[in-house]
DNA sequence: TCAAACCGGACTAATTCGGTCCGATTGGTC
DNA sequence: GACCAATCGGACCGAATTAGTCCGGTTTGA
């Protein structure tokens, strides 16, 4: 139950092209070095956001991978779902369902509840958040996290 | 980034404890064949239950398990943790963490926030919660819920 | 003493994760 | 047109995790 490698790395990987210039080619192999993300996983990463219409990649000689979007105008639950596909805490929250049960099941009810608040942080969070975030070290995000029943508030 | 199974099975199985009078102690077998969960998978279940005091087992002719506890104080995320352990979405949220960058990280921290809002969903969703929208069928949950950016007020 | 029940750990099969590899394709450059 | 630079696409692979199974041990009631 954890998120995976590749949408960390995707997420980085536009943090990383966000903070050049907007509309800057970059190289695959250039953001790989600086975030230390293999290359070619990197790539396959890449390719599948492209797929999504978050970065527009060009190929040959001089080409590069660049924001196909503004950095205000992706956001997290994007660049989750270009690489995971369709967010699914739970098995019967998948567009295909296997499990019987099904009607009048509290659980999965609660566990939608729990995904849709994650959704709605994702789809709030948007790439230049991150970066601004990011550009602001000092105090580090651990452990001061608001704990249950103490929501810390983000946004207003 | 599933729930796992085990969780789904153990939550079901209280679920199915408390659907039984208060105190009332219920053999593993019958309750693998109720939910139909494969009986040694949820003999393991129920013991990392019993280990973390959700309920009480009874072993011996005439034994079976109970709720340690009234259905209305054992959480979700009880359950959640009693069988997966502390909950990481992930691994930079984990209690041993692997990964370079941490401080000063923007990503971890949005994570921590979308993990703080499901550990709230969680703690806030008791058995007997569950119990009670199980017995209210009709309308199923599915596909109704809140989209982002409108969440369910299920509580306030 | 015997059988009913859970306990505990070792083991296994299937799936997912975290990549690698390589040939194909596309686009510049000379 | 030859050649090189880059991504694309899919096949592949090892490791880790998930989802169980198995079996001998222990506790307890009859
Ligand atoms: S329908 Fe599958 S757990 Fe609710
Ligand atoms: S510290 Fe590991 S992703 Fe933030």
């Amino acid at each position: 139950m954890q998120i995976t490698r590749a949408v960390e790395y995707g997420a980085m990987g536009l943090i990383c092209l966000a903070r050049r210039g907007p509309g800057e080619t970059v190289l695959l192999e250039e953001i790989s070095q600086e975030e230390s993300i293999p290359a070619s996983f990197l790539g396959k990463i890449f390719q599948q956001m492209s797929r999504a219409g978050l970065v527009r990649s060009i190929r040959g000689t001089g080409g590069g991978v660049t924001l196909a979007k503004a950095p205000e105008q992706i956001t997290l639950l994007e660049i989750f779902e270009a690489i995971e596909g369709p967010m699914a805490l739970q098995r019967c929250l998948a567009p295909t369902v296997t499990c019987e049960r099904q009607e009048g099941c509290a659980l999965c009810g609660v566990f939608e509840q729990a995904q849709d608040q994650v959704k709605e942080v994702f789809g709030r969070t948007t790439v230049a958040d991150l970066l601004k975030r990011h550009a602001a070290p000092g105090q580090g995000h651990r452990r001061g996290g608001a704990a249950v029943g103490k929501l810390s508030p983000v946004v207003e």
